[in-house]
DNA sequence: ACAGTTAGGAACCAATCGGTACAAATCACA
DNA sequence: TGTGATTTGTACCGATTGGTTCCTAACTGT
């Protein structure tokens, strides 16, 4: 019926997630976004509808291919102890940043920035994280050190591991010492009671 | 000798510390800082010498006014133990945003924010961070709960710690649900046992 | 009173911000 | 081979960014 658009929006929109990962929502301008997605103004504001807009999108396949991949390792197969799981994650995310990966996590750079005063970033940070947290519970509900734990207990403790993620994550953003992170995260290995 | 100055560098850098406190460093513009500071742009360049000088001095400030304040009360009084100090300072942090107060830590945003890309900038949050981290480890020294713990596991402990300080101030500053935070910090009160 | 020195403040700067308008190019379909 | 529909790219928009210039006002020490 008409001119067929000349690029993906799937794969542009991952080229955008690149750009915001590593600079921020306020910190990535609209040349750099457009630069890294190989397209002109015009064709971005028609497919996509402003910088806003599609950092939704972008948080929406963050979501995708960085929140779900996590809540799965921690739903993750029955025959691994659910506290295995947790320490897997942690481990992931010091082990980033010893790849020189810094980028840390874009829901948690964006919950220290734009969700401050957009409630609607707001709302979708609030939500990846909570999905974390539920990642959390679920694990450590298979997690033979933790059968003790009531679900309001494991509720909290999953709380207490989400703060800590998000702890990490904006560590990892800046530039502290890798090995503050691999003591964090070896110590937490370690943490592995919760008395009341 | 010449004109003195109108007003007073210290209250200004107050009042400078107030807007990057509620908006960051990059959501807070000159103009949105001048009328802030209550001085014209002539001043303020005479006075401080840009916006990342101001910034770096309002971080000093905030030093003053918010880390030594917390280290202190980590390092608190002998007679109360060492643990407890800690509860009182997560205690104060979830206080804040019960009084609404969604600020959270200047600190803690600025390491997700201009921490990434300035290296002025990060090494006082990296400096401002261990300082709190030293604090959490004294404390620690000064806990009864936690004194089969040997200098290692302290400071790993005081790791997560930090972490979890800047993960709630982060969480608090994303306008996560009140309840949450508070589950957090009074699940951090049964977090006493750190086994390896 | 005067000279020297500094603060104050408005006007101005180039650069960049995110966003819009519009004409040319390109397709599908009749 | 038109024709209608849609993308594309560029030029342009006003607003705002952080920073500079420069003249005037205000003060101090002599």
């Amino acid at each position: 019926m008409a001119r067929p658009r000349e690029f993906s929006i799937e794969t542009a929109t991952q080229k955008a997630m690149n750009v915001f990962w590593a600079h921020g929502y306020e910190g990535s301008s609209l040349p750099e976004l457009l630069k890294a997605m190989g397209i002109a103004r015009g064709s971005f504001y028609k497919a996509f509808d402003g910088k806003k807009p599609l950092f939704m999108s972008v948080l929406d396949l963050y979501d995708q291919e960085a929140i779900i991949p996590a809540v799965t390792l921690l739903s993750g197969p029955d025959d691994v102890d659910g506290w295995d799981r947790i320490m897997l994650l942690f481990n992931q995310v010091v082990g980033a940043v010893a790849s020189a990966d810094h980028r840390g996590c874009l829901v948690c750079t964006a919950a220290a920035g734009p969700a401050a005063y957009d409630v609607g970033i707001a709302k979708a940070v609030g939500l990846a994280l909570d999905k974390m947290r539920n990642g959390f519970e679920v694990a450590l509900g298979a997690s033979r050190q933790h059968n003790d734990l009531n679900e309001q207990q494991r509720h909290a403790f999953a709380d207490i591991l989400t703060a800590q993620y998000v702890g990490l994550r904006i560590l990892a953003r800046s530039q502290a010492p890798l090995a503050t992170l691999e003591r964090s995260v070896s110590a937490i290995q370690g943490l592995t009671n919760l008395v009341d």
